[in-house]
DNA sequence: TAGTTCCG
DNA sequence: GCTC
């Protein structure tokens, strides 16, 4: 009976090093990818995807929305993290014990075992939408690592290095791909260029990226 | 500069 | 890809 990877139409190395501390796990996500989904739902119909301005007065073309202890959250004041979701006022929704999971095993096998998240920024990608490159430095602790999981349309990921003008490497990634940077890669230069518009079986043009972080 | 727009 |  054929794999996960072969029914995914994975080719490849299964685990790629991206630089010193960052690692792309090709299809870790596919195992649980029901439950991913069924879970999202859930903290959508919670907190809804919204598209937030930055500091700049720019809107995203990226909605989000997030679960756990804390939300990432942009305007004109800053970047922060926030206890309650700005537009309900409410806490966010809790962490889904599939995504906390996941979120763990993947930080592990990437060599950053203990890893405990206690928030999931949600990232949806329309046709077009894209994300400049940026660090993440907003987390109070920057020894803990970043865990990305990408579901849906595929992306074309920029990794950088630790200068802003360091040339990124594109990374292709796809539905059920996990890439985990910390350590000496921490706060590596990352961005998305813009989605290509083309339609996935489960998501619809849509791509949805899970960023798992240790904030508080 | 987690942003958009324009030029070659 | 460079610019701000």
């Amino acid at each position: 009976m054929a794999d996960l990877f072969s029914l995914a139409g994975m080719q490849g190395p299964a685990r790629q090093e991206l630089a010193d501390g960052a690692v792309l796990l090709r299809g870790r996500a596919l195992a649980d990818e029901e439950s991913l989904l069924a879970s999202l739902d859930g903290i959508v119909a919670a907190a809804p995807f919204r598209h937030m301005v930055t500091p700049g007065g720019f809107t995203m073309s990226v909605a989000m929305t997030s679960c756990g202890a804390a939300g990432w959250v942009t305007d004109r004041g800053g970047y922060r993290y926030a206890p309650l979701d700005p537009l309900s006022g409410r806490p966010w929704p809790p962490m889904p014990a599939v995504f906390l999971k996941l979120a763990t095993s993947a930080a592990a096998e990437a060599g950053f075992a203990g890893f405990m998240p206690d928030t999931c920024l949600v990232n949806r990608y329309e046709p077009g939408a894209r994300m400049s490159l940026h660090q993440d430095k907003d987390e109070g602790d920057l020894g803990h690592p970043i865990v990305s999981v990408s579901l849906g349309l595929p992306a074309m990921f920029q990794f950088g290095g630790l200068a802003r003008n360091d040339k990124p490497q594109k990374v292709p990634l796809e539905h059920g791909d996990v890439v985990v940077w910390g350590g000496p890669s921490r706060l590596a230069f990352h961005g998305v260029l813009a989605l290509k518009d083309s339609a996935h079986p489960r998501l619809g043009r849509n791509r949805i990226n899970l960023t798992f972080r240790k904030a508080l």
